[in-house]
DNA sequence: AATTAAATTGAGACTACTCTCATTTTAGTA
DNA sequence: TACTAAAATGAGAGTAGTCTCAATTTAATT
């Protein structure tokens, strides 16, 4: 089992070393099962702690799902930031972000696949991956470089798109091909200039 | 309860009448609950039938779903086909069709939920509703009216931006400039020459 | 009307969970 | 080391379903 988030509370109190192992353990779980069938004894086996000890950590499923939703959100964006150019052409800024959230998205399988449940669940996590998706866009309608009036809405078709090329890639293998195609999408809907 | 499908067969044998209950029955609690958490009691609750009824006709909750998804499919196909119009301008065809898809999908709530979560789990529903895209797509580009060459992942992108213009309607009410909007990122994915 | 075939019924055996709580164990502190 | 507060434990009560099958009812046929 993947113990991402207990290796970063080695050092940390009992009770955090717990919840990290939960929240390991839910993230295999969830991946797998989703959400629905995502039971918590089989979370609570996989953290090797016992079923009673999960509600001393959390109020039910929901509240695990809501956690690590966010976590992976916060860790997903990492790749976005961990990974930002130096260019100031914001199509190019879009299309690296883009690229690299995708990438990392189709890595870590089960970061993927809940990122994929979570996104349309927890509001939180459509305004944590919008963030630099927001700032690009601005910046480059003010540039003419999209010609179009900025919209929430189009942020969220963008999401949309880069949602589905990651669910193909879960399913099918990661594709550069298919990031590429996204990419060249999302230009299409900014109305870039090139 | 909504007995669409009962109507159809009000003529019809026992078992096809009883077949069309559970339909009706298993679309009322699909869309409210969604697959993972909508029981077969209560199907057939809806139904007005006795529990064991349901296994003489079905296997499990899944055949039930596929049965119930491809049916909704063709339903939402239908307003694409009587609301199709003369013009030969693929562009307009395609316009149309979206808007009159997502209405009858907005405004038949149930099936529009079921659609939304019965689309990636069924490949036939992909296929159903992609029939006419793909034919005016292929024409728009004959006519040189789309600056594409034809690629499937184009028309998967279009139908992830429908079913989001569904999903927005569905949950925050039925709103045609959603669906105008739509429609104008359609032709830019398409790149559509004004 | 009698017969047979088809369809329906619902009790109940199974399965699989959620969540609580009295008890035990562990960690941190004096 | 002894003490205490925090954390973990797991048995079990409660809930909610799936699916089967012998018995019954209904429909169709002769």
């Amino acid at each position: 089992m993947n113990k991402f988030f207990q290796n970063k509370e080695n050092h940390s109190s009992k009770k955090n070393r717990t919840r990290a192992a939960i929240i390991d353990g839910a993230i295999e779980v969830l991946a797998k099962k989703g959400f629905q069938n995502a039971s918590i004894r089989e979370m609570t086996e996989k953290a090797g702690i016992a079923n009673g000890t999960f509600y001393n950590h959390y109020k039910d499923r929901r509240s695990i799902f809501d956690e690590v939703g966010k976590l992976i959100a916060i860790e997903l964006t990492n790749a976005i930031e961990i990974n930002e150019i130096t260019t100031k052409d914001p199509a190019q800024k879009i299309i690296n972000a883009t690229t690299h959230f995708i990438k990392r998205s189709v890595q870590v399988k089960a970061w993927g696949n809940i990122f994929l449940e979570a996104y349309e669940e927890i509001p939180m996590i459509k305004k944590e991956v919008s963030r630099y998706l927001i700032r690009d866009i601005k910046n480059g309608i003010k540039k003419k470089l999209f010609k179009i009036k900025y919209d929430d809405f189009i942020v969220e078709q963008i999401n949309v798109l880069i949602l589905h090329a990651i669910r193909i890639q879960l399913k099918t293998g990661q594709d550069i091909k298919i990031t590429n195609k996204t990419s060249n999408s999302i230009l299409h809907l900014l109305n870039y200039q090139r």
